[in-house]
DNA sequence: ATAGGATCTCTAGTCGCTATAGCTTCAAGG
DNA sequence: CCTTGAAGCTATAGCGACTAGAGATCCTAT
């Protein structure tokens, strides 16, 4: 059995982070030793391994206890696993597509600077005239980059 | 005179969203009619572009509120501009080249999924097993997909 | 005059953690 | 056996960038 140090260790996982899990029913309660400590074993490790690595790919919390659900339950059909899978892929596809045209703004904007006064900064310039932009950009809910 | 939801209109940004802009210092505070509802000028307007377009762009509101600054005192040398779009130009690239990956992984999962039985889901099993990638993903903080 | 949309303030919720405070427990060294 | 310091515990608050709701007020059109 583990203390929640060494899991974290083994998984890469940070401590308050595996507790956040547990408290949001992505980790079942822990067992717990005579001093209240949690203790893991291996079924649970493996879990927050699978939940880790999940989360590289950008799956969201939610998505995971579904992947999870599924994965506990081994007749099940996978399309469901298929379906979360694939609209994360779309998900990624879509946000690729866009960060794309983001760099090319941005690097349009930077060769065209003179790093001269910010009257001429055609950064600041491009900021606040739209038009100069060479295209369209999202205008919705996926502004983060 | 503009009331919040013509500007609201006229620059695409919810009227929550204006407001809360105001709150955080990034606009200044509106004048307001003999009925307390706030009302924006053409400088405003401009201004609420320019951020609305940064944000687009993916700028977070704290280099926002360094670009205005710059924006506003036009003899001031543009290299901190540069430096600003600079940074975030390097940072879409590194989520662009981390999107690519993820990308590549689900791809590579999907692809040889029969969409059978959980129990032979490549989706899960790779998920499961981090061995069976083709390559390291970060493991840091831009888990967001 | 009144109906209904727009606006006001304030608070709380979202996501996925992260940080802090103030406590208890555990493991290693003397 | 005792001490010390690391590691653990709970509970709460904060991050960024909004979004949603309640309940009151205002403005406009008929």
């Amino acid at each position: 059995m583990l203390s929640i140090g060494k899991l974290s260790r083994a998984t890469g996982v940070k401590v308050p982070t595996i507790r956040y899990y547990e408290q949001i029913g992505l980790l079942p309660e822990a067992e717990r030793s005579s001093g209240n400590q949690r203790l893991y074993g291996r079924r649970t490790q493996e879990r927050l391994a699978f939940i880790r690595h999940a989360r590289e790919l950008g799956f969201a919390l939610e998505d995971i206890r579904e992947l999870l659900a599924l994965a506990d339950d081994p007749e099940r059909s996978c399309a469901a696993a298929d379906r979360i899978a694939g609209r994360q892929l779309a998900a990624v596809n879509a946000r690729l597509r866009r960060l794309e045209a983001l760099r090319d703004e941005l690097e349009r904007m930077l060769a065209h600077c003179s790093s001269g006064r910010i009257a001429d900064c055609r950064v600041i310039e491009v900021l606040g005239n739209h038009a100069l932009c060479g295209h369209e950009h999202a205008t919705g809910d996926d502004l983060s980059a």
